[in-house]
DNA sequence: AATAATTATTAGGTAAGACTAATTTTATTC
DNA sequence: GAATAAAATTAGTCTTACCTAATAATTATT
């Protein structure tokens, strides 16, 4: 009674996963127009796949209350959300692609199968919470953090938060926050927000004081 | 007018490296049959291929000749090749996976496109030579080192040699391997070999004088 | 050279996963 | 509650990459 062993296609994986993200998002139902848009594909493309979907028991489907992944849906979900974000860190960390270059490559490697390769690549990686881009990464359990990410303009003064990501991939935005040493995991300290034009006084891994403008630390994704 | 660019199917892909492979093998021409035993199919199927890959002028095709890949499709052979090897030192040396484990994902990994992927990978392992059954790795040029491994029982007395790979990868043997601290790399001085039962005295890393059997040296692949 | 054996090729089919167009169901709005 | 709009579904195609069975072309053997 294996849940996990059975190999899904390729397409089988994308859906999986759209259907679980888009189950996050809101409480509303998942339609078939949905996940087409999803997709990026055709409404009838999707009927048929959810017909699979259902006979294989990785879906619940009722015109009613609209498509929800089964526990085992779900754990192949989050294996490849799991596996994608590590290898989004991979990606950053090791091969030192930029933060904008990175999704595009781990939607290719979420689909790599082998019994270890998550937790090995998990280990590899020193255990990261949260990928690239700010977002948690679900454990080998299938248990997935809280995303308590706010953007930096938010965050209380005397307040210290980390990095997690960013929320504007320019090259400028990038380039910038390189010169100022930020990066994931990066703890900063908002000390002070100007009323005048909404800067915020900062300090970088407990650094000096640095100033810095409305539209930067709306771009920067932090928690708490 | 880029040759390389041109996104081919996992398919496609497979079909050049086996072409590839087996023109390196031997001067013999490439036939149908051949590729088709390669790739377990059928030889119908490989003609149909066949036809696509000459519309591409990835291949050449005449029935006297056999296939030959054209320069296009030698760049993309070895360049799939080169990612194939590179992700198997990844996988042997940054994940821990054994000698044995790794040929079965890189076959999955080799198919991952991105422009720079190979040579970051490449960057981020030291710039490796050979992977870990011993076979060169392509340059970034598609250039091969050759191949002169042999086994640890064919090197000659007081000629030192380095560890490449193995040609038993049975839980036993690489366990008798770790026990004696022998991994790719590894250099191996053989002192002398004993004629009775063909067991041969090394030094591993300059190490006290060690004797392995015959058996033990037939699977050890090393070059000069 | 004629026959036998092997290989290559063609013809026709299948499954996955997409598509368009047509139809049916469900939701909205007057 | 009809009329209309929107969404879901069905029916029928297409492409890729495989298959089997039949035929054609080569190569080997006597």
């Amino acid at each position: 009674m294996s849940t996990g062993s059975h190999i899904q296609t390729l397409s089988e994986e994308n859906y999986l996963k759209v259907i679980y993200h888009l189950g996050k998002d809101s409480k509303v139902k998942i339609s078939p127009t949905a996940i087409a848009e999803a997709l990026n594909n055709n409404p009838a493309s999707v009927v048929d796949m959810l017909k699979k979907l259902v006979d294989k028991r990785l879906i619940q489907y009722e015109k009613s209350k609209g498509v929800r992944l089964t526990e085992k849906g779900k754990k192949i979900a989050l294996l490849i959300i799991r596996k994608h974000r590590l290898w989004e860190v991979f990606l950053l960390e090791k091969l030192e692609y930029s933060w904008d270059e990175v999704h595009e490559i781990a939607e290719q490697l979420e689909h790599i199968h082998h019994s270890q390769l998550a937790d090995r690549l998990d280990k590899f990686l020193g255990f990261p919470q949260y990928d690239p881009h700010g977002d948690p990464i679900p454990s080998a359990s299938g248990e997935m953090a809280d995303i308590y990410k706010t953007i930096l303009s938010e965050v209380g003064e005397g307040k210290t938060c980390q990095v997690v990501g960013v929320k504007d991939t320019s090259s400028s935005f990038l380039q910038y926050l390189k010169k100022l040493e930020i990066g994931i995991g990066t703890k900063i300290t908002l000390i002070e927000k100007i009323p005048f034009d909404n800067s915020v006084v900062v300090s970088i891994k407990n650094g000096p004081n640095t100033t810095v403008s409305k539209i930067f630390s709306d771009s920067l994704l932090v928690h708490e």
